[in-house]
DNA sequence: GACCTATATTCCTTCGATCGCATACAGGTT
DNA sequence: AACCTGTATGCGATCGAAGGAATATAGGTC
């Protein structure tokens, strides 16, 4: 990733409160979508532009899709993100964001999966 | 400036090259223009851009108007620009911009201005 | 196989960003 | 005042990005 792709990865507010919230780690769509407050059509775009651009990747967990930072970043992308990190403990959407995280069951996927037997996730 | 802010100005390819540049210290449009190689309009045009959300202040000297980073930056922008200049020593482009921008004759706009007396600037 | 859940995709609309041309404007020079 | 230089702005065209509704897909459960 090139730093223009970065920067247009991160100039849209819905892509960078998803970044945000995949620095704490993996997580699937409906958790993002829960945490966000938007629509799926618009969280799943998204996603899907970011890995796109290399921003994140996908794995598949049974109905699941866990989308995570990308594996191997480059160094522009390490520094932004680190960057990005330093900002948001100033910027309160990101930290009600992450209060939010925090409160939902994340018993739920991937975890779940692996005990199989959830039939819901969200 | 907010987070946002910052990506959207740094999100095109001239703003990005444009702020590089404006990194090593005040500049007037006609510098950029020679050292960037676009159209009077197009360099104008994303100064307007970057004055109006707040990233690089303009003064005048005469003839020119000399534009320079914002004087007081927000913390997110400080790091911001930081880690820019940081990605930027392994970007070409950035590279080659930064050595067209010591080739060029500094004794211009605004030195020149001091000296009064110089005719044409590029 | 019928149905549910999680997610992606298609189609369409809307909106804003970028660009170039032409022109305006402001200060300096003659 | 006429003219030049440096820079901004208005207008119109174009292009892509974002959003939503509806639909498709794929795996799981009964």
């Amino acid at each position: 990733m090139d730093l223009i792709n970065i920067y247009e990865c991160l100039c849209d507010r819905t892509r960078l409160r998803i970044v945000n919230l995949l620095q704490q780690g993996p997580l699937c769509v409906c958790h993002l979508q829960a945490v966000l407050g938007e629509p799926q059509v618009k969280v799943s775009k998204h996603l899907g532009y970011l890995k796109n651009h290399g921003m994140v990747s996908v794995s598949r967990e049974g109905n699941w899709r866990i989308y995570r930072i990308a594996a191997k970043p480059t160094p522009a992308l390490t520094a932004n993100l680190a960057c990005l990190q330093d900002c948001a403990t100033e910027n309160p959407i990101f930290q009600r964001d992450l209060a939010r995280l925090r409160k939902l069951d994340l018993t739920c996927a991937p975890v779940a999966a692996k005990r199989g037997s959830t039939k819901r996730c969200c």
